[in-house]
DNA sequence: GCGAACTGTGGGAGCGCTCCCGAGCGGGGC
DNA sequence: GCCCCGCTCGGGAGCGCTCCCACAGTTCGC
């Protein structure tokens, strides 16, 4: 005679149904707040439920309604580093705020590896969850175009590479951020603005560095001379304002594609003993809540509202799943001008 | 006659058995690598599980194994900012990391209100999960009393509030990290250490005020003088260390119990006119990627190793699940110094 | 040389749920 | 007074999978 472990049997809706004297289609209708239930069922089948304490079988649920009720949140990033940034824990703290307000459940996928990708496939092609937001901002990535013939709705983050035909996005306004910074910088007075640029292989670096463009309205060659890329981190934010400090000596403002790039541009710049607003001002983007207010002198910078973002992803993605109109597949978020001591 | 909408039906395991010729159990078994299969039956199945694109239905295998290969990583905090930390970026990461790698999907959970606290002990009860990763490290927080009666196995990060009893558990060495870093001070011919401490509601502040203490044997009455709460941010270190240079004057080390409140307490040294390290030597703790190498001057601190801290976790819950032996019901990581400029 | 053990396989039950369909019942219209 | 409609409810099928059990065929021991 074994001991059998055991493990605490839970309750299911046949014994709900039992105990509340009615049968399990009832119990059900109950749980799925049917109206056509009489109040005594209802009552009688709640305090059952109360009772027993039950909780619905998921994979049971699951099985017949081909519903899942999570949807996946998937980060692909080639360089992992990019995990460490706070940017990433905001967004993440957004989807999980939004998500659970709908009461779906958030699977959390990071892929860097080309195996992450492929367990990453496999795992929203096999049907786990009902849908999937997507930050996928990289040149070459795979996943987008993998995604996009999935018969799952997603949402990105941001213009992905690749034809946008057909899908759903929620962009911030890069291109208008780095209008308003480079216009913030000109009627200051200044005349000479250069720009550190971010990668190249991202949509919003490549919009920012065209906000400046338009704004300053230089050509090809111009552009050439005054931007750098400073490759998204700090220690490039600073090689490249040296560069660009080299290059054109009588520079009297940078807009800078990043804040983290901007604490570097700043360190090249008080190296080279220029002061911060008087020689040169200085705008960056992100507004950073652990950079951009404790830098010397604090940032002024373009905030971008990551949780706003990530509201409206998900948001569209309940819609979609619902099959409730959708406003516009694709929304463009604001953003705007926080000023500090750099400009 | 009505069109149906017809979401491309995917192939079960039925059609795969069909195409294969076999039964749906041998393909199962298969499926299941279970040893007794021949080897023409292997090959058949797993060639006509490619020709189809065949993936699990996981909500009727986990209907009847009654297993998810789901675990939840909740972090529970009543403050929410804490989420904005790159430490919790890095934290997920190392989840998402060891999870993936034992093909075991991750459910994150964020709680800080009483809500999301009640939405999280619906869902460890639901079923939903195998297993759980616990970050609950605040004094009075609910959810690991709650926790521990679920028949669920947890592993907890830190020690919980309450009794310790059955607990599975991750820690890191702050006792010892905060000796380390003390008896650093000392044989640098420090005389005058002070501690700015945490808040008192983590058993991870009060660890490295109670190694600090250790390592300079101060009695009750000194301690209370020689040490000032920064309440784990920017600002309060500033003020802790301000009030403790008013309090000891001829203060010449500080031992400080995180690098954001440390950078802080830098600022405060700086507009007291006090050098760094030459009036006043400062150790932090953390290691944290975005300050403590950035500091004016760079800081000297104690690395805790989150990567390692969760992968610990990962690798205990997943023997849990296994019903593998644990080598103990809790385990305690070392911390190092990491020697800065700033002493 | 014959029973026992072992190996690979298929049939079938059943996991807990939803949802279709039809039964039962009461009330209103003619 | 009868029929029909609307409302609530229960029976039963079936979602796709795993796993128990039985069975056929082979091999081994004495």
């Amino acid at each position: 005679m074994s001991v059998q472990p055991q493990r605490a049997a839970r309750p299911t809706l046949e014994d709900v149904a039992e105990r509340a004297g009615v049968s399990r289609a009832t119990a059900s209708r109950v749980l799925n707040s049917s109206p056509r239930v009489s109040p005594e069922a209802h009552e009688a089948v709640t305090a059952a439920v109360v009772e027993l304490g039950y909780t619905p079988n998921h994979a049971a649920r699951s099985l017949v309604t081909r519903r899942t009720d999570a949807v996946a949140v998937v980060f692909s990033e080639p360089e992992p580093k990019i995990f460490d940034d706070p940017h990433f824990g905001q967004l993440i703290r957004a989807a999980a705020r939004a998500l659970a307000a709908a009461d779906v459940q958030m699977v959390l996928m990071l892929v860097h590896s080309p195996e992450d990708q492929a367990r990453a496939e496999r795992f929203l092609a096999g049907g786990h969850v009902d849908g999937a937001l997507l930050f996928a901002p990289h040149k070459g990535d795979q996943l987008p175009s993998v995604a996009r013939k999935l018969p799952l709705p997603v949402v990105y983050a941001g213009r992905p590479w690749g034809p946008l035909r057909g899908l759903h996005l929620v962009d911030n306004d890069n291109i208008g951020g780095a209008v308003v910074a480079t216009e913030h910088l000109l009627s200051l007075g200044r005349k000479k603005i250069v720009s550190v640029t971010g990668t190249v292989d991202e949509y919003s670096s490549i919009d920012r560095v065209e906000g400046w463009r338009t704004a300053v309205g230089a050509d090809e060659a111009e552009t050439a001379l005054m931007t750098e890329s400073g490759n998204f981190d700090r220690e490039g934010g600073k090689r490249a304002m040296a560069a660009l400090l080299d290059r054109v000596p009588d520079l009297d403002a940078a807009f800078v594609a990043s804040d983290l790039m901007a604490a570097g541009a700043l360190d090249a710049l008080r190296e080279a003993g220029k002061r911060v607003p008087e020689d040169v001002a200085v705008v960056g983007f992100d507004d950073h809540p652990l950079i951009a207010p404790h830098t010397e002198p604090p940032l002024t910078t373009i905030k971008q509202d990551s949780n706003d973002q990530v509201a409206h992803m998900v948001t569209h993605l309940l819609r979609l799943l619902r099959d409730e109109p959708v406003r516009a597949r694709r929304e463009v978020l604001p953003t705007i001008l926080v000023r500090r001591q750099s400009t």
